[in-house]
DNA sequence: CGTACCGTTGAGGTGAGTCAAAGTAAGTGG
DNA sequence: CCACTTACTTTGACTCACCTCAACGGTACG
């Protein structure tokens, strides 16, 4: 039927991938440089960072296990947006441009799956939330932790939640838009208030609902205010 | 060939459109609502707004005539993320999801295209320029007037720009995450400098190439100084 | 055991938010 | 066409979250 990906498309699109390892630092794609395929990250995390129209540089998103990146550009048939960096030691996977290229026109079932994809990328929006909202940079920085938790193996056992940060404090600044001694600031207050420990990278959050609850309650806070009650 | 659009196909995706009026202030779609197909504004201007997790309403892009709009969530078989409200009176064209999702199964071309439409939306990236950026609002708002520029038949004589707003104050506030009394001070500020006027909902800028400048400069003097010199 | 980065702390400044109140434009209905 | 309602805009005084700058402590790594 047309639109289906054949066994043989499917087989083509497995074998033709390049594995690659990368350190924590390196960059896997740059900004400015052409799109060559698609990177697909299977295990460790990418930061993917741009440096604007106005020359600031920020993090707009965090890659991890089993995640796609660079489709962006890549679909756009434009340079890359944005540099992708190796938070840890990174494996990675790689499909070269000639082969996405001929399923996708071969096959609208496979370019819908691509669509989904893009369309879906919440990045965008998660970037807008973390960097763009008025919240204080404390509420901000809560939800960040909610949305890397979901993305880390957090042992969580009665409601305690428990993981490695896979950025530095520079690039959860970076994230936020906002500079680093103020995370320094924010993560200090977090403690006082004995919402959250940190030790260096480790973060444990005794009560993972009540952080949902603080970051949700601000919210409704302010929409209410919003709304003129 | 696999992949192409026939021209029964054209045929059908042209033939079944609707095409709708609607006021200003009116909805097209509505955030959390069903995507039911793909919209294009044929003249007029639409606002994207929504309301984000933490319950703030922001708005987050300007469409104007032969746009498209909806697509992302359309493709992402997903809710509306936001609401579209009409600026101006607005025609609007509406291609049912019965029709796309057919010709997209049918054809790797036209989901090609739909991939690229997607990649290269600049809504995301402009939206986090507007809004994320810690520029001064200043700086934000003359680069929101540089957007407008492109996307309005500016009359523009000799360096001269001159065009209507299709935003109210409000809007504009909502568009740079500002408020509405910000934005009034700005406006009040650029005219003091001689850098634009406004009457009303018309602006004039007399040396267009000086803004363009202004927002450029601002942006090299904050890189430099990131870079430490 | 330096060198270099990352992280922390404190003091001080400011852009933009908040609040409140008055002015203006834009519809609506008689 | 005018009164009336409603929404948008402007102004000024005040406040504060975060930035900036500068200096110091910690930690990794050759």
């Amino acid at each position: 039927m047309a639109g289906e990906l054949t066994a043989a498309g499917f087989d083509l699109f497995e074998r033709a991938r390049k594995r690659s390892i990368y350190r924590r630092g390196d960059s896997i794609f740059t900004q400015d440089k052409k799109a060559r395929g698609l990177y697909c990250v299977q295990s460790g995390y990418v930061l993917l960072r741009r440096v604007d129209a106005f020359g600031n540089e920020t993090a707009f998103r965090l890659i991890g296990p089993g995640e796609l990146m660079g489709y962006r550009s890549f679909f756009a048939d434009e340079p890359h947006a944005s540099t992708a960096q190796a938070l840890t030691r990174t494996h990675v996977c790689f499909h070269p441009k000639t082969v996405v290229d001929r399923l996708v026109a071969d096959s609208g079932q496979l370019a819908g799956r691509f669509l989904r994809v893009l369309a879906r990328d919440p990045g965008p929006a998660d970037a807008l939330l973390l960097r763009g909202s008025k919240l204080p940079l404390r509420i901000r920085f809560m939800f960040m932790l909610l949305l890397l938790k979901e993305r880390t193996n957090s042992v969580g056992v009665d409601g305690n939640m428990n993981f490695q940060l896979p950025l530095t404090r520079q690039d959860m600044a970076a994230l936020l838009g906002a500079r680093p001694e103020s995370i320094t600031r924010v993560i200090r207050e977090l403690e006082e208030d004995g919402i959250a420990i940190f030790h260096g990278r480790e973060v444990t959050v005794p009560d993972a609902e009540n952080l949902a609850a603080l970051v949700k309650s601000d919210g409704a806070f302010r929409s209410l205010r919003a709304a003129g009650e």
